[in-house]
DNA sequence: ATAGAAATAAACCGGTCGTCTAGTGCCATG
DNA sequence: CATGGCACTAGACGACCGGTTTATTTCTAT
């Protein structure tokens, strides 16, 4: 039972150390040895762990997404009205009020932790499974923006206007490439660009011609 | 002299097989021999073209930037007004109009062959040089963009509105999250979607509050 | 015919993922 | 307390592929 226990620790720690890395080197040009040297794991015990390197890789993608779910509620816990959550979430993006941010650690949000941004172009080809569990995540995700966008308006918050899972899906594929050109271009400024444009999105009223829902 | 012709087919060639590959494994996973043995050279022409892996990536970005820019060009250079230029561009994303499609190759647009959407965030934290050479490309075509937004207002086809700089950085942003979207879902309905946004968002004159460029 | 550049072939070394066998420690049962 | 069994650790090993370098051949121009 503490065994157990003790095992899965192991088995948390190869995850975590697996996340730090992918996150900068990416999936495929991340050795396993380079995990495991880092954590002092012998290469035995990863197999017993994981079934491949790409079975790790969806439970490292797993756990990355439910995390994020779990985070984003805690987040959203706090007290303000719909669209001072729904803004919260986007301002966390650039700096994570949850986390301290001192000299060594510069003021980091969710868009630099980001897998999504990181691995979704890369793991879209590479592994199917990899690509459904993100993919996966990422739609409820959207489900999650799109709820809060409803709850805004219902409070009167927000105003109406787009359908909220088109709304929704709008503003994340804008924070996506927002997070991307940022780390391109190694400035910031994309992402509080878009943090401004989100607020215009919100305010923008105009309802576009019906867009199919999925 | 038709001896340089000659080595410079070949170059070309690897490049050509290069970015086809890249596309879809990535860079780090693609091996040199996969490339040569694809366009039959041998690997010890390889480094007689180009220095190291990694000047072979920059490269072929900087050829595919260089092509980009052409590419667009011709799109523009056909008739219509502003907006109609404009958005003959965003359309171009989900299917190119000057390439012909059958039941061999599928409808595909620049989204599906844009190698910023592919490659950004692995190479920015891959290669200092191959990061730069993307973002040079990608503050180019940003800087274009902004510029036909300015004369499709000058011609009144579009309204007023947020700064152009900021606003093509906008829709830049929104178009690349659709195009990693759609990768990641294989659904090509976030493309669609962006393109009714894009609308929305030019039809949008109401300002921000003061974004600062670049 | 020959000097020298252009192009190629082969060897190199290190690292890849994954396998396999051996060994350790812990728990439950007799 | 012994013993058997299971979860886990340990790391050597294999086959292969990574990018790079060095040596060699091929060709062209003089």
């Amino acid at each position: 039972m503490n065994l157990t226990k003790k095992a899965q620790v192991t088995r948390q720690h190869i995850l975590d150390t697996g996340y730090r890395l992918v996150l900068h080197r990416g999936f495929a040009a991340m050795g396993l040895m380079e995990i495991l040297k880092e954590c002092g794991v012998p290469k035995g015990s990863f197999y017993h762990y994981f079934a491949s390197k790409e079975a790790f890789g969806c439970a490292l993608l797993q756990q990355y997404v439910d995390e994020y779910i779990e985070k984003l509620a805690r987040l959203l816990a706090e007290t303000g009205n719909g669209r001072e959550s729904l803004m919260r979430y986007w301002n966390a993006w650039i700096a994570d009020p949850t986390s301290s941010s001192d000299s060594a650690n510069p003021v980091q949000g969710w868009a630099d932790d980001c897998l999504v941004v990181k691995l979704a172009a890369e793991v879209a080809d590479l592994s199917e499974d990899m690509r459904r569990v993100l993919d996966a995540g990422v739609q409820q995700l959207l489900a999650r923006i799109a709820a809060l966008i409803d709850e805004a308006r219902e409070d009167g918050s927000v105003p109406d206007g787009a359908p909220s899972p088109a709304l929704a899906r709008m503003l994340y594929q804008m924070w996506l490439g927002a997070a991307l050109l940022t780390k391109l271009s190694q400035n910031r400024m994309p992402l509080h660009q878009a943090l401004i444009a989100t607020e215009t999105l919100l305010a923008c009223d105009q309802t576009p011609p019906n867009v199919p829902i999925t």
